[in-house]
DNA sequence: ACCTGAACACCGTTCAAGT
DNA sequence: ACCTGAACACCGTTCAAGT
């Protein structure tokens, strides 16, 4: 009797695409922490044995997962070059604070999908609008998506982890409390060193990176 | 009779300073994987349960541990300012290679003790040195720290597991047969996007950050 | 070639009960 | 105030055996 198992809505027909789609299912419904090896095989009605035949590993699922996600993010059309830059990485960056936690599997395992490719390409592209030589936009690109993946792996779970608060508590009082005579600069810029929204930091960030991108020539560049 | 229980060498008097003396022993004997909760406190003789009295959970742990490692990084003496910056991180993400995993929990939970302390004190001297104003370096010693532990922690896990150079190898397969047509700037580079090694890369990537990071205005700085 | 159950070797964190 | 054993609720990955 083939028809005995449980039934689930639209089984799909490659396994690889139908396992990342049960990951994005199950991301959606409850979070990054359940979008595991097991409990996808149990999506499936499988063993957690016969995933790895389409997935290396956790973390290839998981920037897989993120690839998917990627889609919901559009470029941006209105603005300077440079604020459209500012738009479409503070969109992925939107993306990766959805869903703590997958900031940092990204790190590890880079999505290599149609979304992913296409960011980069948007991004290029705005670079070369912006006049920033070929050579440096080609390095710079993994500068500012590195730049955007970490930012959201700190602030996701100092979000998702109540606790985790207290690290920045804990470095901010070390900072305030430091021996003016012995961290004499660190005593200086204490107050300076923390402070800011996210976002105006974050913009910076960005700004700072372009600038820098745009200015500094590549090894190959030099005679 | 309390001298029953299995003899260690120099129980430490403070539970905190214990905790991770051992845990720096079991990273160096076995690698961060066994730096666990429940090895850790089988170590220290006693339950895991009673290790969270004086650790509020592992990533806090591990950047206790990582504060710990960064005391063998010395503040560079030769060199420009730039040179010394460029030195003084490569031995911060030194540390980090050397142990693979460090800078994933590193980037969610910052260390905050005195060795931490005072390579940011280090850095602020340094920027000080090359004239960048007090507010910008202020903010771009995060920048620095962030992209130094964001390197390790992509190079480290590929480095540790076999297979994660395979999501390098997918991104770069992936590049190259990107279809030129509907990504004309990514065709175009596609040579030079990942070219170099990953020192040239990350020394590019230091002098790019220093130079955003001194040409930058902060918000504040702006009437 | 693919799929599976079962096994191996573990985790983090909480909590009631003790001292 | 601190410490503990035990429990809760899971993990990733491998492998021999099947189909």
């Amino acid at each position: 009797v083939p028809t005995s198992r449980r039934e689930r809505p639209a089984k799909p027909a490659l396994p690889r695409d139908g396992i990342v789609a049960a990951a994005v299912a199950v991301l959606r419904a409850e979070g990054l922490d359940k979008v595991t090896m097991r409990r996808l095989a149990q999506e499936l009605d499988t063993g957690a044995a016969s995933l790895y035949v389409y997935v290396a590993n956790t973390d290839e699922l998981h920037a897989a997962v993120l690839d998917e996600l990627l889609g919901g993010v559009a470029a941006p059309r209105e603005g300077s070059w440079d604020e459209r830059v500012d738009t479409l990485l503070g969109s992925y960056v939107g993306v990766l604070f959805a869903h703590p936690g997958l900031a940092r599997s990204a790190l590890s395992a880079r999505p290599s999908g149609e979304h992913y490719l296409a960011l980069i390409e948007t991004l290029l592209g705005l670079l070369a609008e912006g006049g920033v030589p070929a050579a440096r936009a080609a390095w710079g690109v993994d500068l500012l998506l590195q730049y955007a993946t970490a930012t959201a792996a700190e602030h996701a779970t100092r979000a998702r982890n109540p606790t985790a608060g207290d690290d920045w508590d804990a470095l901010t009082r070390a900072i305030r409390s430091a021996d003016p005579a012995a961290r004499p600069h660190l005593h200086a810029v204490a107050g300076a060193i923390q402070s800011g929204t996210p976002q105006a930091r974050t913009t910076w960030g960005i700004a700072a990176l372009l600038r820098g991108i745009a200015g500094t020539p590549v090894p190959e560049e030099r005679p």
